[in-house]
Formats: structure tokens, C-alpha cells, sequence
RNA sequence: GGCCCCGUAGCGCAGUUGGUUAGCGCGCCGCCCUGUCACGGCGGAGGCCGCGGGUUCGAGUCCCGUCGGGGUCGCCA
């Protein structure tokens, strides 16, 4: 192994040409021609052309590899530079031949296969790209949320009791003792807001529901947030909007490569987000008064009319009614028929539930006897409210269907890395 | 979980009213080709037609069951 130091693909149009450079990767592909051999390499940076001559032996396709050679003036090179009179030395033994042609500019595979082959598949310069997607807006949501002040929090997922009656969650042996995996942070979230006012945490939840469809996993990446000290659920909202702004933001600074290889279009995330009440929306699709809750249509034709009416692909709908939310959900002041809570479409798909919370123990205790619930089973979590706590609200984005909606993928298994579903353990 | 559709080579697919030897493209292997970039040319290998049962002289094809996959609805982020 020499001394001289790594060059990225990346790097190499901006090498000096004629110098001595050394590159790692894998063997993207080769061809073999008769009076010479191009070898294509691919690192994290992306792909950088090999020039070797006739007869060279090259490993095959994946195969990792270690490539010194003359960085070399070519037009047809990416970025016009490629690397001439070089050798290769296998870094591992020959690679089997993946079970897609990665190499090509588009993946040809249906959904089973990129996913029975995750680990190979994720290799593809157009699906690395959704994932770097991802990991661009979680940096974004974390640095937007920094800068208002917010501390990042880290909570337990083995919890001891479910954090809304009812739902369906993943049960465990701890210690002999049942147990279940967090379907949601928001118990711990809500008591260190009375340490820190504002948190935001970025990890996994676990949903055992039996929701075999496009948009649900059994696990997947929540993105949550909890403020103090606000006045309603509009103040939520836009703390919500700023962290969108700041995910487009990271976006378009530290992904442009991802975005111009998928094409991707942006949202635009206006000063403020156009809100219509629960009523409202069931009126602009054509529902009927009484219906409890909007349904997947209804989202979609909702996403139609904000970008027709508003210009935007987000919407917020506030006031669902209490009987659909959770206990510790804050009522409307005026009608508590209707919650300080919205849901945030995002072209039509739902992406963040949050709202007011409830934050004086009486109403606690009202609210947990008024489901039949006995406070008592929620002691350490009502200590909080019964030590005081400021009037708070949060919301929690799911970050599967944020990249999902921004590559416009219609299945969310898409743009998960290893996605965890009703009949998906494995890989 | 309900309903609809689909399981054929490593990948993507075709396969007629059931008919005897199951095809195509790409990949893979071999040979050839003076620089390609989805290189090109010639040749070759590769199949329990998801699995089990049934109907039939005969099943990839029809029927039943089962497993897997895709879509959709309920519900959710």
C-alpha cells in the first residue's frame, strides 16, 4: 500500500494532470475492448473512468478495488478527467455477479428483488441518492432545530406500557417481565420539555399495526419535536414549517448531486403554511358533516386543491375532532367538540400529526377517567404535569414518507433502507 | 383483515381455444474486435414454469388448496 493519499472520483477533475494518483472503490464495470481496457470505478463520491491496457486481467463487476495510475486529460472521462496508465490491485476476492445490473443507468428490478437484495441493490448510484435524501434532512431538521434553541433528547424504546390505549404494539420478554418497543416518544418528549422547553429527537417506533399498505411500516424513522411555552397549536405549526424549510434547505445544499440524478423538484415551503379547519376540509372535498376522520382520497383531492388554491404542496388541517385523538390532546378553546391539532398534508399525503398538548394535571386526570383509564397506571408520566408544566405542543414527521413524497416513489419500502413490514424480518 | 391482480433462467418479460423439444432481451461463460462509455460481433451454458393436490390421453396453460409478491380499502406517520 503506498503513501500517496486517497483520490475520490469527485476529486479527480481537479487534479492536476500528468501526477501520480490512487483511488479506491468497486469495479462499476469493465470493457474489455480489443486494444484496450476501460475500467469504470465507483466510490462514495461517485465514478471516475480507468483507462488499462489490452489484456490487463480485471476482477469482475462489485469486486473492491485499488487503482494507481496518471491522472490523465479525457473529454469523455466524467468530469473530464480519467486515469491512464494504470494498475489494479484487488482489494478482496472476486466478487459473485450481483443479481442486478448495477451499472446501468437505470435499475431494472421490481420492488422483492431491490429488497431481497438490499445489500447490493443500495449500490446504485440512483438509489444511493433517495437515501442521501434522507440523511441530508435529518442534518437539516437537527441544525434548524439547534438553532432555535431546542436540545436533542435520546428516550427509551423498551417502554413499560403503551403510549395510547389501543394500539397495537410489538410486546417483549424484559427480564421475564412484558414489556413493549416505543410506538412513539411522545411520553418522554412531553417530560423534558419541563427540563429543557424544547426537544426534538430523531430515532425509530414501532408499529404492530396490521396496515399492509404503500405508505405503513412496522418500523420506521420518526422525526419529533416538543416546544414549550406556546400559545396554541399555530406556534407548533411553525416550528414545524421553519424545520421543513431547513430539510429543503440541507436538501438543496448537500445533496445537489442526489437531487440532479433523480430529478427531483423541491417543495416550496412558504413564509407560512396555509391551515383549513377540519370542517372546512370536509367541505372542500365534498364530505359529509359527520365524517370522523379524512380518508386517503380525501387527502389526495385536499393536496390538489392547495396546490390550485394556495400554490403549495403543504396543507395543514387543524380541529380534527377530540374523539379521534389521542388522550393528551389540547381541545380547541372555543369548541372542544375540535383539537388544537393539525395534520400536515404533503402533496396529499399525510407526513406529520401534532398539536397542543394538554398540560395541567386536573385536565389529565379528566381527560384518562373520561376513557376509562385509571391515572394511576400513568403516575411516572403525570408527575411531570403535577410539578409544573408549561403550555406545550409538538408534532412528529415521518421520515420514510418525506423522502417517499420527494422522489414521488409509490411504494415507502422504496426509499427504506431495510424495511420492516408484516411479512419483512429480513435482510 | 376484505377485495382485485401476479408468481416461467441471475434480472425484466412473452407463452394463442390445453398438444408433444418452454421462448425473447439483458446478464453470465468462451472466442473475436485499434478507445469504449447501455461498446460491438459470433458461439455456449443456464428452467421441479412458487409448492401440493385434482381434471384430462396430455397441464406453464383449467379447477381446489397453500405460500410469496403487487395494488386497493379500513387505520396511521
Amino acid at each position: 500500500m503506498t503513501s500517496l493519499p486517497r483520490t475520490l472520483a469527485a476529486e479527480l477533475a481537479s487534479a492536476p494532470v500528468g501526477t501520480t494518483v490512487r483511488l479506491q472503490g468497486w469495479v462499476h464495470r469493465r470493457r474489455e475492448l480489443a486494444s484496450v481496457t476501460f475500467l469504470v470505478l465507483r466510490d462514495r463520491s461517485g465514478l471516475a473512468q480507468v483507462v488499462l491496457p489490452a489484456g490487463t486481467t480485471t476482477p469482475p463487476e462489485e469486486t473492491t478495488v485499488e487503482v494507481t495510475g496518471l491522472a490523465t486529460a479525457n473529454q469523455q472521462a466524467p468530469g473530464g478527467v480519467g486515469v491512464g496508465e494504470a494498475t489494479v490491485a484487488a482489494l478482496t476476492e472476486p466478487a459473485e455477479t450481483p443479481p442486478v445490473e448495477l451499472w446501468r443507468p437505470e435499475l431494472s428490478a421490481t420492488l422483492p428483488t431491490l429488497l431481497d437484495h438490499a445489500a447490493v441493490t443500495w449500490r446504485h448510484p440512483a438509489q444511493r441518492a433517495r437515501w442521501e435524501l434522507a440523511a441530508a434532512s435529518i442534518r437539516g431538521f437537527r441544525s434548524t432545530l439547534d438553532g432555535l434553541g431546542f436540545t436533542e433528547i435520546q428516550t427509551p424504546k423498551l417502554v413499560s406500557q403503551a403510549t395510547e390505549s389501543g394500539a397495537n404494539v410489538f410486546a417483549v420478554d424484559y427480564f421475564g417481565r412484558p414489556a413493549y418497543l416505543a410506538q412513539s416518544p411522545q411520553f418522554y418528549k412531553q417530560q423534558l420539555v419541563g427540563v429543557f422547553e424544547r426537544v426534538y429527537e430523531v430515532g425509530p417506533v414501532f408499529r404492530a399495526e396490521p396496515h399492509d399498505t404503500v405508505r405503513h411500516l412496522a418500523e420506521y424513522v420518526s422525526l419529533d419535536v416538543e416546544v414549550g411555552f406556546i400559545r396554541d397549536h399555530r406556534d407548533v405549526l411553525a416550528v414545524l414549517r421553519s424545520a421543513l424549510a431547513g430539510m429543503v434547505t440541507a436538501v438543496t445544499e448537500q445533496a445537489g448531486a442526489a437531487l440532479d440524478r433523480l430529478g427531483i423538484v423541491l417543495p416550496d415551503v412558504p413564509a407560512e403554511i396555509p391551515v383549513v379547519h377540519f370542517t372546512e376540509a370536509l367541505r372542500i372535498v365534498g364530505a359529509a358533516d359527520d365524517e370522523p376522520d379524512l380518508a386517503p382520497e380525501h387527502e389526495r383531492a385536499l393536496g390538489e386543491w392547495a396546490r390550485g388554491e394556495h400554490g403549495t404542496d403543504l396543507l395543514a388541517v387543524e380541529g380534527y375532532p377530540m374523539a379521534k385523538r389521542p388522550f393528551y390532546t389540547h381541545p380547541q378553546p372555543d369548541d372542544s367538540r375540535w383539537s388544537a391539532s393539525f395534520d400536515l398534508l404533503f402533496r396529499g399525503l399525510e407526513l406529520v400529526t401534532g398539536g397542543q398538548r394538554l398540560h395541567t394535571p386536573s385536565a389529565y386526570d379528566a381527560a384518562l377517567r373520561a376513557r376509562g383509564e385509571d391515572p394511576a397506571d400513568y403516575a411516572a408520566y403525570l408527575q411531570a404535569f403535577r410539578h409544573g408544566m408549561p403550555p406545550h405542543g409538538g408534532f412528529a414527521i415521518g421520515l420514510e414518507r418525506w423522502v417517499a413524497r420527494l422522489v414521488e416513489a409509490a411504494n415507502i419500502r422504496e426509499v427504506t433502507l431495510f424495511p420492516r413490514d408484516l411479512t419483512r424480518l429480513s435482510p
